[in-house]
DNA sequence: TAAAATTGTTAGACATGTCTAACAATTTTG
DNA sequence: CAAAATTGTTAGACATGTCTAACAATTTTA
């Protein structure tokens, strides 16, 4: 259980702040300080300090007093970055029956975090359960039988599973 | 999205500390700085350093150059850890089918911030699918299909589920 | 358009957790 | 059992990312 060191290039915190440049700017829309704080709960100097370090970094646009724009480059970030949050919180809220707020909360967290091949399978998976209706009949659904009365389903048992071998 | 402040009292660094001495004690084995360090691959006086903080919050009894013990309060959080952190390990082994390595690399991560509750139901949802043998039957071997040949097996279509119900 | 309000920046403090270098205690071993 | 090796600690530097306070620029509005 060695800690590992990143395995991305940004830390969790850059990352939202590129996320956060990324959902605001969307559409054309003329982006803020102001906004980005209060998406991430952060005071203005905050940001200004992290706009500095991804300028630097030329993955964002930014002068003083002045507009702020993602580079093609943090663009490209960013859009990862969203891509995990957006699977993650489906696996949450969809497989495992999460409400929203709690879902985006945790795939807040998780998708700094989460390794490319878990991410992988993860949004696999998904997309998987959404796409097979067999699968979602007898998971989803079993599932939440099972998390309401504490105990398998009638006709999840041994048998059946033989038989349908 | 706004960033959550801390919904555990311990930060991911003081878990994990607390994780690897519940591991390295296991069986009243004694448990050396040395050991820590290296489990954590942090460099000896960060363990030092550790020890020191989570003796002043009582969750560790050390003194210079003495014995490590977690208190019963310190072995209480460890415990917790340690099934958040095996239930993701299984998560993402058994029901992703990744390898052992990053399975246990991502449980090491997600185990410092995951919400109780996704805690919960994930935890619940891999027991579900141990425990259904139906379930089994269906998520993890179809999903192992759709994972190799990239399209839904061929049970796996409308018709099918309709039959079913 | 000038005063007021708002937004943004700078400077510097602070918390966390890491590291290296130097030293101290303990353990091993010749 | 004393020297050598190992393990552990202290002190202090450093990186990251946050904050408050003070000030500067921009925008609103009277």
């Amino acid at each position: 259980m060695v800690r590992q060191e990143a395995q991305r290039e940004q830390t969790a915190s850059m990352e939202d702040y590129l996320e956060a440049i990324a959902m605001l700017g969307e559409g054309k829309k003329v982006v803020k300080v102001k906004q980005i704080s209060e998406m991430l709960g952060v005071k203005m100097p905050s940001v200004t300090s992290a706009l500095r370090k991804l300028s630097e970094q030329e993955l964002v646009e930014h002068e003083r007093y002045g507009h702020i724009k993602l580079t093609p480059e943090g663009d490209k970030v960013a859009r990862d970055v969203i891509y995990r949050h957006e699977a993650l919180t489906r696996f949450f809220a969809q497989a495992l029956g999460i409400n929203q707020k709690t879902a985006e909360e945790d795939a807040c967290k998780i998708e700094h975090v989460i390794s490319p091949l878990s991410m992988e399978r993860l949004a696999k998976f998904v997309e998987f359960i959404e796409a097979c209706p067999l699968g979602r009949a007898n998971f989803p659904d079993r599932y939440e039988y099972y998390l309401k009365h504490g105990e398998l389903p009638q006709d999840c048992s041994n048998r059946d599973a033989k038989k349908r071998k």
